[in-house]
DNA sequence: TTTTTTATTAAACATTTGTTTAATTCAATT
DNA sequence: AATTGAATTAAACAAATGTTTAATAAAAAA
């Protein structure tokens, strides 16, 4: 299933996704990409047809990353569901503050290509381990009872959120781009006490 | 300070708007524009300039009406800490829901715009009364002490990030709009509840 | 080595896009 | 009514952009 590709190919992808992610997709141009990979403008298309499809290859790729990150830590049959919202948070903020780009990328391209790229999604989050345990505590009476899609969304908006916003944060705040890294760390800590006890009775 | 528009500048103004929310500043062309306010393509020039221009007054206008209708509330003289939390819950939900592109809009070409639009900031947010009752609660000892930087940027990433992330939402739930909608009015008593158990000690 | 296939290149092509020009219509003023 | 200035229009322009072509170079197969 998987597709090799040569070496000028995984050049013209690198630089294309760098571009992608920085810009979007309007913004970036199909020259922009062969000089910043340093190939021949014709190709892109010799190799990728057009620039809609190279980009929906990239998008592709990147959504499902994201995701199946998310996914990984979130069916892991032996932590507890404390111990996922740490390793979710951890991870997470290390994963976006290697690839800023990443969430605003995602949510933006996302409203333009529904169909295709969502299908990754298929029940990996809402019948996940994670969302048995919270099930769970809310059968025993430990944890009231919501529609788990709200504890799901809290624990993405405390972590995704602030990197989206993250031009106000560090204007409010007069951060600099370490100094906001480090709030970021700090809510690594922060994030799985606050969501115990937003579920909590 | 306030200019006066004409019903041509304000048809063009008013399409531009919908437009730029819509697909973003580069996805957007001028002809799209006189084409939407029914107006000729040269009046775009004519009146403002350039594409970069009307975008920059758009951006301008939106961005304010988007803090101020947070600073409103933030600042209020007689309202309560859990008060402003609801209201500010309350009336941003239904501001979203009536334009539902304006987050993804603001978040993204933010990042393009720093400085100049980011100036309406100027410290209203962190120097706000509600910000004053919160530093209050950590002096009383009914809060924890924490940055009050997370305390505000918890309430945007409850209230604004399901938004963003809504056609995800929407495919995990397999929701329509209307109950996504509904999913956000369900929020609007939730987050204050949730906001206030996460500063608690 | 010769032939065939694949990869790479410079140039060209057809659209699209932001902007300008020059002419015309409209409204207000004299 | 004549004149002036603003508003509107169709057409044109130049630059940018996605894509293709045709020729050449490199690699693989015969």
């Amino acid at each position: 299933m998987k597709k090799e590709y040569s070496e000028t190919e995984i050049k013209i992808k690198t630089a294309a996704k760098s571009l992608f992610l920085e810009k979007g997709y309007s913004a970036t141009t199909t020259r922009d990409i062969s000089k910043e990979s340093e190939i021949n403008l014709a190709l892109l298309n010799y190799y990728f047809t057009s620039k809609k499809k190279l980009f929906e290859i990239i998008m592709l790729e990147t959504f499902h990353d994201f995701i199946s990150k998310m996914v990984e830590v979130y069916n892991d049959e032996k932590s507890s569901l404390e111990e996922k919202l740490e390793l979710t948070s951890s991870k997470y903020i290390d994963m976006i503050i290697a690839e800023p780009h990443l969430p605003t990328f995602v949510v933006n391209e996302l409203k333009n290509n529904p169909s295709s790229i969502l299908k990754i999604l298929k029940g990996q989050i809402m019948e996940s381990k994670l969302v048995d345990q919270y099930n769970d505590g809310v059968k025993k009476g430990v944890y009231k009872k919501i529609d788990p899609i709200h504890f799901v969304t809290n624990i993405l908006s405390l972590i995704v959120f602030p990197f989206i916003s993250s031009p106000i944060i560090i204007k409010m705040k007069k951060f600099n781009k370490t100094e906001f890294n480090e709030m970021m760390y700090e809510r690594k800590k922060l994030i799985p006490e606050w969501i115990l006890k937003m579920i909590k009775k």
